[in-house]
DNA sequence: TTGTAAGCGTTATCAA
DNA sequence: TTGATAACGCTTACAA
């Protein structure tokens, strides 16, 4: 790698000092402005890019915030860490995003590189293996701003934000039940990841508002990977008397359980019900189109990035915790009436 | 922020000097057994973390590189994403991700962000819009080891890692025409994407390898918007003869045409073939199942870390240009053939 | 308006 | 095996 150029070398080149030439090239105002259109032009020239790491040493400030998702490839990450980034650009952050990929170690590993680098704060939505918690302790305990972002967990003491998992399961729940499906069960994900929690809860609340009996055996957990999404689904429908409706704890869950539905012949919606959550484009193409659960993300992203840079900027160390409210979308796969109705198919 | 720990705190507390703090820490050879203990249990005590900003500096080494992609909402950049982790990684690296959201200006920013944060070497992926190449001509002159992935454009003199598109493209319409289709049409992307001319050019030369007419008005290209590629769809149906067979640039793309034609009442593959480019993993779940290129994404990722690395480790100005085959997947949309069989459909 | 000098937290080069 | 000390490239008092 050739040399850099310092404002040594083009104080040297000027015959000016080094603070001279920062002054000119952070336009300070106690500064001469011919000299500062030579420093200018200089730097311009011999193609002057200045050193972000010398900077932040000195001012103990990177104006770079981190994201950790678990994964990178499903709208949903993405697209709240869209939200970040309009945010932090706007209010002079760069953002660094990394993926854990679902794993505890990558995720720790991630954490130590950014404290490392002294990123001025991080938004974190945490691994589905993510059991132990201290690497978090230890950012708190430092001071570093620290935003948790949907998947959150009550063990660890920071600012929040979140879509309303209660409420969307809620929906989801009464709308099957609205339908008139009767075995209706829930496909959920690993307890100890908080969405799960509340997602579980949503649908038993909406299921006991509504007298239906809950069977233990139509409550199962999925640690959120594909290969056992398939395995819990096909578990469930080959029960003595499998479901007749399932809300699923996100949407990849959701299409693999339709698949499994599909393969063995039985017709969604009419046979099962279905919803999802997350809403990701993908519900739109499916045959037939899931009905999800829209979180919006955008805005999730936005709010995140907000909380994390008034906390970076002020020492505002309170702590906040926000829920957004989600939007059941219905479509296809739990429309069991619209169903019966074009078909005439009788029941 | 609270003050973090430094090698100095360390240093007052165990009256040695930093230099031997330094040594303990780094496990250099020439240095006490108990010293060294002694420094790294205090260190783990007090919670020291090194300052990365201040050992870069010095060492004008940040062990980061920087992968820089146009989206993140593609299984095939996410993926590819995914192997230069690993292959970094192993080596020692930390992966810092961008996305320039298919835009020009945020990629230059993208780009002067991560050069003033002295990354070691840089993977980008060209946005769409990326035309002017001097933000690489600069890094180029630089010498800051850059590595294009996929988004390549031979304006840019530097190593390249892409898919043989060519190839790929030419399998593709092969086997559209293999599969009795007559009216090919190509909807392509921007034409100044590298990728785009490739792939037409592998459409082009099996059609006239196999002396199938060109119609001019088959040749369409979009901007790789979604709204674009279904405006483009519909002016390619609405022709006086519309294709009887279709081979988009990409999934995206050819799931927008497929819904054109669907509305349409057409079947696909019946009056209407498909094919797309890099096999998401949605091809599986659409209706029907869509014909795609496969790309070996991870792999594409692996060998992009390797020529960056080895570019920075050796100075090693060598420049590589890697193309790596793709691989036809066919499924239903493509299958007129099968489709009549099993229809028994009169054609 | 400019320059001098100290310091940010490390590593690296010498001596001791 | 250790300790001074000078860098790294920048900002920031303070002095001129």
């Amino acid at each position: 790698m050739k040399k850099h150029i310092t404002i040594k070398d083009l104080a040297l080149k000027l015959s000016v000092s080094v603070s001279t030439v920062s002054r000119a090239l952070r336009n300070a105002p106690d500064i001469n402005l011919k000299t500062k259109e030579a420093v200018l032009r200089l730097a311009e020239e011999l193609d002057y890019e200045p050193n972000a790491l010398a900077k932040s040493l000195v001012q103990k400030r990177t104006h770079l915030i981190g994201i950790i998702v678990p994964e990178l490839d499903m709208q949903f990450f993405s697209s709240s860490i869209r939200g970040v980034q309009e945010e932090a650009y706007k209010r002079g952050y760069n953002v660094l995003i990394a993926q854990s990929n679902e794993d505890y170690e990558l995720e720790v590993e991630n954490i130590k590189s950014m404290v490392a680098s002294r990123l001025d704060g991080l938004i974190v939505s945490l691994s589905r293996k993510t059991k132990d918690f201290s690497h978090f302790d230890k950012i708190i305990r430092r001071g570093i701003p620290l935003v948790l972002f949907d998947r959150t967990s009550k063990n660890i003491d920071s600012s929040k934000v979140e879509a309303d998992g209660v409420e969307g399961a809620y929906a989801a729940t009464e709308h099957l039940i609205e339908q008139g499906y009767k075995r209706i069960a829930h496909l959920g994900g690993p307890k100890n990841l908080e969405i799960s929690q509340k997602r579980l809860k949503g649908f038993m609340d909406a299921m006991k508002i509504n007298d239906m009996p809950i069977n233990e055996e139509y409550l199962i957990t999925c640690d959120l990977s594909r290969e056992d999404a398939r395995l819990k689904a096909t578990e469930l429908m080959s029960l003595q008397k499998p479901p007749d409706a399932i809300f699923a704890i996100n949407d990849p869950i959701a299409i693999e359980a339709m698949k499994v539905i599909k393969e063995i012949g039985l017709n969604i919606p009419f046979h099962v019900g279905m919803i999802g959550f997350n809403d990701e484009p993908i519900c739109e193409l499916l045959e037939p189109k899931l009905s999800s659960v829209n979180i919006p993300t955008i805005k999730m992203g936005h709010h995140a990035a907000q909380i994390l840079i008034d906390q970076i900027e002020g020492d505002n160390t309170r702590i906040v915790h926000e829920v957004l409210p989600c939007n059941l979308v219905i479509r296809e796969s739990s429309n069991k009436r619209g169903f019966i109705k074009q078909n005439k198919v009788s029941v």
